[in-house]
DNA sequence: GGTGTTATGTTGTCAATGCCTACATTTTGA
DNA sequence: TCAAAATGTAGGCATTGACAACATAACACC
């Protein structure tokens, strides 16, 4: 009856994000998509190249969906470019931790490596502006005795690091039983003071 | 002539670090390997019995020169225990720059997802030591009002993003023309001082 | 030195996959 | 209305991983 499904393009990237949630990017397969769709198997050609250009598709989604969470979570944390730092990098763990399905995909290697010029400007627009949050911070009074580029990624290294220690749930799972989320903010409280206030109050104790 | 080839395993272990090399983790395929090698397609399997087994040996020996390089590197740095954590973080960014083909391989999503109960007990067994070498230098003065899975996780965090940040050499490089080693050497140091000494000058200084 | 056993390599086969092409049906818009 | 574009189908092809049956080499033991 409807040979046209209708909307197949936006089936597809939902059933590809249930299938590597339950089972893992490699696992996907084009046409046993198309089968559990129930569509045939050239179907999904007409809406995507190529499997690359399906995984590209969904890491966009998930670029897209964390840089709101974090503007929203950087909107939040109000004025202070200490407090602004902090909240982007503790939001960007918490992405990972919410949403494992898109984080993998979109750190993949394999979807890095084939990612289109689309993806890699995205990419890079996305580290410019965590790299303005760090000099920002850094002019504010962090870390001043080190380079720009220094803080800029110690910053990101710490974040994606722990994004990357803290969503490793394989067998060897190191934090059992642990608050991650919490973990997660403590970590990136050490990285930088949570507000400009706690930085100076850190100061005056040290002697 | 010779109808046993010898020494096969290590063979399809090189080739195999070659192919990766040269392209990705994706790109390897048990029959190319074979016939690159100049041996029949179902020769790999009496070494290895599925492609995950070649892509685990390879991860274990990995994993094996990994630890011995930081053993090298802390053992360098001293009995003083936060030298020895530092030495421990850079070295760890260090191998992943020389050695992107077994980093890559060691951390591929897939080599992790099957890697069998021995790499795993490996790995568990190297994150501990890391958890020690933290907890030594926490106890040394480093970071005293952080708990101790803070502390480890905080520094292991940078370590790995760091080794994934800077080993990241696709389209969107953002530290072209940068002396990423140096970059690397100056993030450890910001996560912790290189000797116990210079945390000391460091609290001197801030009041 | 012969001989049975194990280790190693070969050949053939199968199902699954990604991608391509030719074709069918629906949708659209001038 | 109807031609063109969009979307889906069906079949085919080369590649791949895994398996099984077989061949040969290496080795241990008498």
């Amino acid at each position: 009856m409807t040979y046209h499904h209708g909307n197949l393009r936006q089936t597809l990237l939902d059933r590809a994000a249930e299938i590597i949630a339950e089972s893992s990017v490699e696992a996907l397969s084009l046409r046993k998509l198309a089968r559990d769709i129930g569509v045939s198997h050239g179907a999904p050609a007409r809406h995507f190249k190529d499997k690359s250009a399906l995984l590209n598709a969904l890491a966009h989604e998930g670029h897209l969906r964390m840089s709101i969470a974090l503007d929203k979570a950087v909107e939040a944390a109000g004025m202070d470019p200490l407090a602004r730092h902090n909240a982007m990098g503790k939001a960007t763990i918490k992405f990972a931790l919410k949403n494992p399905t898109f984080y993998n995909v979109m750190n993949h290697p394999d979807v890095l490596k084939h990612a289109d010029a689309k993806l890699n400007a995205y990419i890079f627009a996305q580290l410019h502006l965590v790299q303005t949050s760090a000099s920002d911070a850094r002019e504010a009074g962090w870390l001043p005795d080190q380079d720009p580029l220094t803080v800029f990624a110690f910053s990101t290294a710490a974040a994606i690091g722990a994004a990357s220690l803290l969503t490793a749930r394989h067998e060897t799972d190191f934090f059992e039983g642990i608050d991650v989320e919490k973990l997660a903010d403590q970590i990136i409280d050490v990285v930088i003071p949570p507000s400009l206030k706690a930085l100076k109050a850190l100061q005056e104790i040290e002697p």
